[in-house]
DNA sequence: TGCCATGCCTAAAAAACTTAGGTATGTAAT
DNA sequence: ATTACATACCTAAGTTTTTTAGGCATGGCA
């Protein structure tokens, strides 16, 4: 992550929501991918990603498929079981995090 | 920060905030304050507090008052002129974050 | 031919934190 | 009186996650 160089900790639930919903993706298109969604604002860097899905992977969240595409090796990245389940959980640790950056960001003197 | 072990980043600007509506605080009173707000799921340890503080004071962010109180010496942090820039560039930061985050989990394939 | 996009990767360093302490005073409970 | 906990400050070692700065290889375009 660069530019916006927020959040550490934030990359692996992108990672996780980005394979939500898409079936499987290869590490170069998950870069590209969130850099056009946000308009270039977040920048996952090359490495930063790969160590997280080399993490994610060893964690068992992950699981690869290869596959040649106009000539070259692709790796793609799929959701395992118990990868859906982390999903699930970082998602909601997330929205947690933005409720609670919330309410100490609203938090005026005198209100609790 | 513990329990909800949650991005790495957001301590500067929690600091930073409460301060710019609270006039002058100490750490111990920060990291009570943090919890309360948030009913004890965001905790803010003093082990990542006071380096942090220092850091601030560092950059020219905080200036520090020291105060007896029954007895005791209490160190106040305070923002200084720069450190009410920060303080607006940081929530500008967190907001465009919470803003890119949200495109990423709401988005879905076929949308961009 | 040179350069940029694609596509994978690593290693050293920095940043921000956790964990696990230390020190000291006041106050409430046994 | 002594134990224990809240207040109030702090540091140092280790971990995690990132930045920075590259390497390597193929394909397409000028």
């Amino acid at each position: 992550m660069a530019n916006n160089k927020l959040y550490k900790g934030s990359l692996a639930t992108i990672i996780l929501r980005l394979l939500e919903e898409n079936d499987r993706m290869y590490g170069y298109e998950i870069c590209q991918k969130v850099k056009e969604l946000t308009d270039g604002q977040l920048i996952v860097t090359e490495g930063a990603l790969y160590p997280a899905l080399h993490k994610l992977e060893g964690d068992g969240f992950l699981r690869v498929e290869y596959q040649e595409v106009d000539g070259r090796m692709r790796k793609y990245y799929l959701l395992t079981e118990d990868g859906q389940k982390e999903t699930a959980s970082k998602m909601a640790e997330l929205e947690s995090f933005i409720k609670q950056m919330q309410l100490l960001l609203d938090w005026k003197p005198g209100m609790a």
